[in-house]
DNA sequence: CCGTTAACTTGACGGTTGTCAAGATAAATC
DNA sequence: GATTTATCTTGACAACCGTCAAGTTAACGG
């Protein structure tokens, strides 16, 4: 993990990338992943355009100069921080999926996942909206944004598809709205969090809870 | 329009204001409408972080230092912009809501509205997006986010409301979700807009027609 | 028409930013 | 241990930012 980024080329190592010396496995990767870990920290913080990349290097073992050596610049290196994180993030509800065994069993595994990393989490998500808005505005983001947003909408395809399963019906809505429904739902979420956590983990929870029935076929 | 916002005051006329002079209405009220207008054109295409106060001046009559006349601050400014459009903005399907003669006929004027507004106001809601991200950083932007989110959920309201009046049935769910449910199928269309807006909004009309019936009660 | 005040321009300030070149340090090779 | 290469630091650069003070222009009141 981390390497190979979900084996999609972030055309981030390019000829910049010193030549490698022996079997040991890549140094030169494991840096850039362990500078974009603190990175990450200091940008879920500050979000995107507030982070400067001094910011970023006082939150690390090393000095401002370093980025250059590792990212070709400053946008490289958050591309390369929200896609090293959200290909592990992507993952987060499949073992729920996996391991339910009936279908309210997979809606509580669900809902008490969205509730833990909401808590624990947020800054990372503020992070992805702060990255997905920017790239509104600026044209060399949105390839990587859709990528993610491709990744995410899977992911909720794969709870609702196997929640579906596991009632013995079909799926009412394309993996598009299912996304955009549950996406609207978390970033409603997400904004009440600074201010009243507690009422906003129990609105999406119960929220999601209604509103998932309706999204499968009566059928 | 725009000297009350919505009957709620900004805080942003206070006593930098110069004593007014006649019975004239106001002169300095407009010259803070106009120069949000212009203002709005170049925060709808560079967006919050990235718009200067010279960008903003460069598109306006003005120079750059005018903005300091009329507004304490950049956010000041930026904060009495997008309250400024968006105050009239949340009552763009309140004439449909009104003169609609059947469910069907409503949603008919809703879906019509969303596309008109997606085409012609992309540069506006991109801003709107923009700012709410921002707000999650920036906790002096939270109280005017909320706010306006509080408008955007009742001019949701209004609709499932009214449509489901006109339907003889009941709403099944609550303004809150209603409203996360409508703004992430719309922010989906929008993030869209860039590479295939005729796509986006042949499926955000298609989502809203099968969707809506699905927040009403089957009573 | 004159004086006063509002409206606006100009230019500068301190600070921050991304970027990069040059040098210092550490590591690995022979 | 010497030399070469990789790694990292330091300091500087040009550009840009928000802000504001001082000065100029225009408009209004008498």
């Amino acid at each position: 993990m981390g390497a190979d980024l979900m084996e999609e080329s972030t055309g981030a190592v390019p000829s910049l990338a010193p030549p490698r010396r022996r079997g040991t496995v890549d140094k030169h990767q494991e840096r850039r992943d362990q500078l974009a870990e603190s990175a990450l920290v200091t940008l879920g913080e500050l979000g995107y355009a507030r982070t400067s990349l001094r910011d970023i290097a006082a939150n690390s073992p090393f000095s401002h100069g370093v980025v250059h050596y590792y990212f070709r610049d400053k946008n490289e290196l958050i591309v390369y921080c929200v896609r090293f994180h959200k290909s592990t993030c992507v993952l987060r509800y499949d073992d729920v999926v996996e391991s339910a065994g009936s279908s309210e069993e997979l809606v509580d595994g669900f809902v008490a996942k969205l509730r833990e990393t909401l808590t624990a989490d947020a800054p990372m998500h503020r992070l992805w909206y702060d990255l997905r808005t920017a790239s509104m505005f600026e044209e060399p983001l949105r390839a990587t944004v859709a990528l993610i947003d491709g990744w995410l909408q899977d992911m909720v395809w794969r709870v609702l598809a196997r929640y579906a399963s596991l009632a013995g019906k079909g799926v009412a809505v394309t993996p598009a709205v299912a996304y955009a429904i549950v996406d609207g739902l978390f970033q409603q979420a997400l904004l009440a969090m600074h201010d009243q956590p507690a009422e906003s983990l129990d609105r999406i929870d119960r929220s999601v809870r209604d509103l998932l029935p309706s999204l499968l076929l009566s059928a």
